[in-house]
DNA sequence: CTGGGGAAGGGGCCC
DNA sequence: CGGGCCCCTTCCCCA
């Protein structure tokens, strides 16, 4: 993604999604499981399996979710949203709140056996080590080498690779918790340069923008190129549920995904558009954390809210306000600290570290490996 | 009020 | 072409 404008960038999505009902929060969908729960939770490798791999992803239902904009806190209220409560969702189906205690038990006694003890909670293995394998066990000690340390690491293109789906293999470097980035997200995103063997581009006749991939041109030109949205011929298919028009059938099939919400949670009915948001969230049921921190051990099962806890431990944040000069941890932090007034006139922007960047955009992105010190 | 974590969303890219 | 994965971002909640 680029960054080098995010602000205007948000001002973009926010337009760009104003009019659709999605945002946020799947919805309840029908409860198929049956009332009452085992009396004894399966063993953990069974309910895990059962946990990834028990969801429709039900094409032939066409019909939506609750689409509305901001639902309650459903996990606090088990009041999910019926369909009454959205113009055009169809299936959402409220589960009876006394299932919900059943459901809590149950899930805490699956749960009981698959957390490990707190002070190995940070590591996913080998307590996760009869899942189904998504998240095979990678060990700690291939990808820290060293005890942890606050300065950079001497290699940090070495750490490329840190996902537990693909742990390095015996001959490969170590990778590096540092730079979660994967290396092909490098170049674009950040605007800065890597050595690469050139490519052929494949250029959006539309708005220029260029891609590595054909594919990726095509997706671009189906789903996003808002140069394109105004040349109506290109556009033959229409949304039935929002006002997004597509040039091809496979376009309008994968944004009715996110109305459809086909991929379902058989724990708490919540539905997502696709399978691996899914996944995501049955890991807040089964308390798996593959990401951990090496610093503080804090495990996640996002890799991307580990990367933002990295971020804690940086001496220097890496969101900066251009004004007063102090950094943040996160780019809402940064814009609350605007919106609040920081006090500074002209600190309207903001921009990445570290300095050496060049400074001509008012929104830089740090590169993967300067200045952070965390790891 | 601020900072941080949890959860979820869409876009981009590779296979 | 579609699935899967990664990335960045956003929203919400809480200490």
């Amino acid at each position: 993604m680029l960054v080098e404008d995010s602000q205007a960038t948000r001002a973009l999505m926010t337009k760009k999604y104003a009019h659709c009902p999605l945002k946020k929060r799947p919805v309840l969908v029908r409860e198929e499981r049956p009332a009452t729960p085992p009396t004894t939770p399966p063993h953990p490798a069974h309910l895990a399996t059962r946990l990834y791999y028990d969801y429709h992803c039900d094409t032939e239902n066409d019909e939506p979710q609750n689409l509305s904009t901001k639902p309650e806190d459903l996990s606090k209220t088990g009041n999910y949203p019926s369909k009454a409560s959205s113009p055009v969702a169809t299936a959402a189906v409220k589960m009876e709140p006394r299932e919900w205690p059943q459901q809590l038990e149950y899930l805490a006694a699956c749960r009981a056996r698959l957390e490990p003890a707190p002070a190995e909670l940070a590591r996913p293995s080998p307590q996760y080590a009869y899942l189904p394998t998504l998240y095979a066990p990678y060990p700690l000690e291939e990808l820290y080498p060293a005890a942890p340390s606050l300065s950079p690491p001497a290699h940090p293109q070495m750490y490329a690779h840190y996902s537990p789906a693909s742990p390095p293999s015996s001959c490969s470097p170590p990778p590096c918790p540092e730079d979660l980035r994967s290396p092909g997200s490098v170049s674009s995103d950040s605007g800065i340069s890597v050595s690469a063997p050139r490519r052929p581009r494949y250029q959006c006749p539309d708005c220029a923008k260029s891609y590595s991939t054909y594919s990726g041109l095509s997706k671009h030109q189906q789903y996003h190129c808002a140069a394109a949205e105004g040349s109506l011929a290109r556009k033959s298919f229409s949304c039935k549920y929002c006002a997004k028009v597509y040039t091809s059938l496979g376009a309008l099939k994968m944004h009715i995904r996110t109305h459809t919400l086909p991929c379902k949670c058989h724990l708490c009915g919540k539905a997502f558009s696709r399978p691996w948001l899914l996944q995501g969230h049955i890991r807040t049921h089964t308390g798996e954390k593959p990401f951990s921190c090496h610093h503080c051990r804090r495990a996640f099962a996002d890799r991307s809210n580990l990367r933002a806890h990295l971020q804690t431990h940086s001496d220097v944040k890496k969101y900066s306000c251009s004004g007063c000069g102090k950094t943040f941890s996160r780019m809402s932090l940064l814009s609350k600290h605007l919106e609040g007034g920081c006090g500074v006139p002209g600190a309207s922007a903001y921009e990445y570290r570290p300095e050496a960047l060049p400074t001509t955009h008012t929104h830089q992105q740090l590169p993967p490996t300067a200045t952070v010190h965390a790891y």
